[in-house]
DNA sequence: ACCTGAACACCGTTCAAGT
DNA sequence: ACCTGAACACCGTTCAAGT
């Protein structure tokens, strides 16, 4: 056939295809792209560089979807969390592909934007500069933390109650209705704006 | 020359020599790791199940160098905050092989061990059991999010102070002795640890 | 028990050839 | 410009054959 008419691809049809397949078995190859795509593998190099362009590109357009405008209306505190709960959102729709792209967050022009807000609002709010950089990477890193256990699917509750009985009565007591991993996303991002509440009292 | 007298391999040297790869090119194939070893690939077949044995290996090697004699020593807190340095320690000394290992952490027999000591800690310290898991879960997510950031190594540093002001200011007036990744680690955990204090305190 | 070497079924990527 | 099909240099893993 060569060059149909109208073309089979483009780069969001080929995006789209592989965060589905990636959110269904954790990885995608190439070639499963190509088949799912009803087109040769060598075909998808006229609109791709190569799979490491995908993988950032899946990972862009998970960060499309994350909301940005929590600085713009209101505190820092109350921004954070509903940012941090907007990134874990985003990812948590695409677990089983974050493994895949957890290397790094999103760290494109508008992502830049939202951490510059970010550093805005920690400024204003009080914090010294040299404070804000580690405060930002710190959240970050919660949240990315957060993103993979939501995949990882909580591999703590093998835990037998003879070998470890604290650990199992942990497990078994713990809250019915929401994930742990809900909970302990709640507990800790609670805790560490707690906590940089007291570290902005204490001055 | 067949089955040599003395054996050429173990499941050490070849973990071992795993390790030295992908520290150094953040990642590993058996090809790349027989030729290391001076043998064919079929070789390594003889001493490990495949490649994701061998991953799990790594894994497990790193966590046996974790300090887990915190919480006997220590109060809850301080006993976190010990914990968390010698976990971010350990694979630091393996930055870049973390992309590789990071999809869990160690939860072999030991590390569940280690996780029950701190279970019983925190009920000790009086958490309730439901607090608990949450609380233990939300520690393993920051510190895992932090070790895949000395991997990664800030890329939000190419911020352009035209674009983003305050990211620049941020990055700019940011201390000069520890690492941004240290500094971060260091803040998040004393926020995390202070709101927890503070959640002890509020009953 | 342990290493070899050939074999199998995959990969990602390149490139000349077609329309 | 866009898809094909052959080709290249890789993978991980299996297995009969040797000692």
């Amino acid at each position: 056939m060569a060059r149909p008419r109208t073309a089979l691809l483009d780069v969001d049809r080929i995006v789209d295809q592989a965060l589905r397949i990636s959110d269904t078995t954790g990885d995608f190859t190439i070639t499963q792209l190509a088949s799912r795509l009803g087109v040769h593998p060598s075909s998808l190099y006229h609109h791709i560089a190569g799979r490491d362009e995908v993988i950032d590109l899946m990972r862009a357009r998970i960060g499309r979807t994350i909301d940005n405008s929590a600085f713009e209306s209101a505190p820092w505190d109350e921004a954070m969390r509903r940012l941090g709960w907007s990134y874990r959102a985003a990812f948590a729709r695409h677990a089983g592909s974050i493994r895949l792209l957890a290397t790094t967050l999103v760290r494109d022009k508008e992502s830049l934007s939202e951490y510059d807000r970010m550093a805005h609002g920690l400024h204003a709010a009080g914090f010294g500069w040299p404070e804000v950089l580690p405060i930002i990477i710190a959240f970050d890193n919660f949240v990315l933390g957060s993103a993979l256990d939501t995949a990882s699917g909580g591999n703590l509750y093998t835990a037998d109650p003879q070998l470890h009985p604290a650990l199992s009565a942990a497990v078994n007591d713990s809250e019915g209705g929401r994930s742990p991993s809900e909970l302990a996303f709640e507990v800790g991002l609670s805790a560490f704006l707690t906590g940089l509440r007291h570290k902005l009292a204490d001055r």
